[in-house]
DNA sequence: CAATAAAGTGCAGTAAGTTGCACATTTCTC
DNA sequence: GAGAAATGTGCAACTTACTGCACTTTATTG
């Protein structure tokens, strides 16, 4: 999952839920510049602030060992 | 999954691989400095470098919607 | 299609992550 | 338990992410 993917997934969730850039970054408490980059993938955001919008979105992270099964 | 559990993750995996953190720190092509940091979750590191470890672990991470069953 | 809302971009200042160094502490190994 | 290897810390420089602003482009709605 690259950060294209990452982007994808927030935007898909945050239309799912009917809310827009603008409040989403107010309910995350980042900066809507910051929440564009994510979610266009151009951006390179860190740990916290990934967790933050997740969070916000009802979304959540696992940690996985790549099988080959 | 908070920045301890993904550092914890991180270094269960990488002393399963018997690997010590300056070796890691190599091949992944970050500072030793960074990748103690991350594994302790005192650092807050960016998807980019996050990514570049799980990778070089045999490790990746997935979005989930976090569901009530 | 005109008006409005939403999404996206370039830029520059500010905030924060990354790194190596020198050193301290903990953990192996004999 | 001495010596060595591995792990961890404070610090300062260097690099990069974060943010708001002004503006452009792309939906959306009447």
């Amino acid at each position: 999952m690259n950060k294209f993917e990452i982007g994808n997934e927030i935007k898909q969730r945050r239309k799912f839920l009917k809310i827009t850039q603008q409040e989403l970054s107010e309910i995350v408490g980042i900066g809507l510049r910051s929440l564009i980059d994510i979610e266009s993938g151009k951006g390179n955001p860190t740990i916290d602030q990934l967790q933050k919008v997740l969070s916000a979105l009802g979304l959540t992270f696992e940690i996985k060992v790549i099988s080959n099964g």
